[in-house]
DNA sequence: GATATTAACGCAACTTGGTTGCAATAATGG
DNA sequence: CCATTATTGCAACCAAGTTGCGTTAATATC
């Protein structure tokens, strides 16, 4: 085991750009609870999940700092909240970088998700569609939001391990 | 203002037959909720919403009561539950009772939600792609949840009347 | 490098939406 | 009418998230 800080992942320039624009400044915390996030682009993490994983790595957080953090690094448009179904709290994950608008997977078992990117040019033709639609009944349509339920690959019965389900 | 108690609405048949086929009984309180959804059929309800509405009908329910009503229409199918982004609350709304998947829209202002129905058959196009890659993925995915984040018609501004945000 | 400014932090107390245990009621089936 | 069992109401509880405030430490400026 290393007695070096864990790696440092690179911040792709257009998070650094989003950070400096909302003027937040580079403290532990906030290159911890990224690279977290980083480390596994296409997932998306609870407060309690990603506290858990700053305290596995020796990172002693107060709960409020990191609800704060998370909160600010979401109203900056570096990561993404939304509401998860199942369980009742916010799970954050990066923000949407490029044009595709990726579906999200959500495990009704242990209530991982993911993004599919692969699957974000068709949804992103009917959000235009339902755009258009809403437009002319006079609402203003902002963002689409497409969640698939389900069981993921690792829960689905007969699967080698099942994961716990986590917080 | 009638003396009579206020008209129920006709339950279709599509929803008596659940709620015999979960052995639910017909009380008072399960017919003044179903009414509310059945005089809104596209919209949702919070917790909190059906509950003032009930009160403001003279119908005198126990929060925890309600909770649990609405926990059972939702098991057995009448009505559909999802996590409120943005207010960290329950949805309830009619179960999608045909083919039809039609998206929702979730005003970020006012936080009402109601179904589209009228752009269900791009949604439902999407939805059945999805499930295949899905299927190939290894997952079992179970049903698509879209949703669009905007401001109303009545809430965008300018607008006549902007409806107070409800819990 | 020393200093001022102010974002970020940690703690404790609080709020909200929802859940649980249990005794009392009231639909339904016979 | 009686037995059975779903449903109700109450009170206490719980978890997730928020707020107020004094302290710490990035960043900017000298």
């Amino acid at each position: 085991m290393s007695t070096r800080p864990a790696k440092e992942t690179a911040v792709p320039p257009e998070i650094q750009t989003r950070l400096e624009a909302a003027g937040l400044r580079r403290t532990l915390a906030t290159r911890a609870v990224l690279g977290l996030f980083l480390a596994n682009p296409q997932g998306t993490l609870s407060h309690a999940q990603a506290l858990a994983s700053l305290t596995a790595r020796g990172l002693d957080i107060n709960r409020v700092t990191l609800y704060r953090l998370l909160d600010r690094l979401a109203a900056c448009g570096v990561l993404q909240r939304h509401a998860d179904d199942g369980a009742r709290t916010w799970r954050y994950g990066l923000a949407d970088t490029g044009e595709g608008l990726a579906p999200r997977f959500e495990c009704d078992a242990c209530h991982r998700q993911f993004r599919l990117t692969e699957a974000s040019a068709p949804t992103q033709a009917v959000a235009t569609d339902l755009f258009r639609t809403l437009a002319d009944m006079g609402h203003q349509g902002l963002r689409v939001d497409v969640a698939i339920h389900g069981t993921c690959a690792s829960c689905v019965p007969g699967a080698d391990a099942e994961p716990e389900a986590l917080p």
